[in-house]
DNA sequence: TTGGAAAGTCAACAACGCTGACTTAAACTC
DNA sequence: GAGTTTAAGTCAGCGTTGTTGACTTTCCAA
């Protein structure tokens, strides 16, 4: 089964079982795949006048109800202003709403209304559709695997960030 | 070791093998993982002022010597005028080498000088070391189930150009 | 020889990153 | 209580990279 991996051009050492080719081969699905893992929300978001830094906010926030406006810039990696941006038009539009914190007032709670949880379905949902056809595709042992390769590829910052969202252990 | 993903939470079917939220946690995952894939890359390419534009294009000169600016559309998915800016750079600089085709002179293939390997060397040798060590952390079935769901998770057509490159059975 | 494909160009625009400077309000710290 | 720090928001400006639309040049092929 990891034959087409583990297999080694003759005269190479198999201490390290892959070649520079393999690990390119690797390097270009994730470009292909991450392509296809976008196409679907883009779509989407496209009849909405939206983008992708719009689909990573409503994702964040419905994942992390109440989250300030700081942890978000923290999880997504980009600025302040890059961030705000996408904040007012998503809660100018109503989909999302920032409430002043009550123990430290300086802090902005972010939630999804009703109709930014109901966008976010529908994105999630097309994101899923195609990772559920993905992972019946390839079994269970694939899609283990495929989230550790993953795992270990992150900045150990954001491994951080991701071991901290529910749903690691369900 | 599959455990994670194949256990169910008590009282869904085990059929799909898989909760709407661990679906999430593999989308999460690309998220993250897509951040820490390309961002030695980055490094690279901010030195010398380009983008991941110019990565990807650098990528697939190198990958498929002699490609034509169509064929390259192709594989890229992107319009001829964000390509076109890109390579007028790339060989404005001496990275690349336009000729006009011998058979088809409308063609133009598309060459790497040597300080565009350079720079290609450069940057593919960031990501693999990324790579290697993931592929390391966690051996070799699940870097086989990494590149089993990334193939699955590819529009058809870019499933093809994918396996029209080199290496794929090396 | 003429139609159409391949390549290139120009203009304009949008999304979404970035930096830098600045304000407001609240919370801390001495 | 005064001064500093922190959280958030805002404004201006810029760069990369994607888009559409219109257009020209070159040149193969029917």
């Amino acid at each position: 089964m990891a034959d087409s991996v583990t297999s080694m051009t003759p005269g190479k050492e198999n201490l390290l079982f892959l070649t520079d080719e393999q690990l390119r081969k690797g390097i270009e699905a994730m470009f292909f795949a991450y392509r296809g893992f976008t196409a679907d929300p883009d779509r989407i978001l496209e009849k909405h006048g939206y983008g992708r830094a719009h689909h990573r906010a409503i994702h964040f926030i419905h994942r992390c109800p109440g989250t300030t406006v700081n942890n978000l810039l923290a999880i997504l990696g980009v600025t302040k202003q890059s961030l705000n941006r996408v904040l007012r038009t998503l809660i100018a539009d109503g989909l999302v709403e920032s409430r002043v914190g009550t123990r430290d007032k300086r802090e902005r709670h972010l939630y999804l209304t009703r109709s930014g949880d109901a966008l976010e379905q529908d994105l999630s949902n097309a994101q899923r559709v195609r990772m559920r056809a993905a992972y019946r595709t390839v079994g269970p042992e694939a899609v283990a695997g495929f989230r550790q390769v993953l795992e270990a590829m992150m900045d150990p910052e954001m491994q951080h960030h991701f071991n901290r969202l529910r749903g690691n252990r369900p």
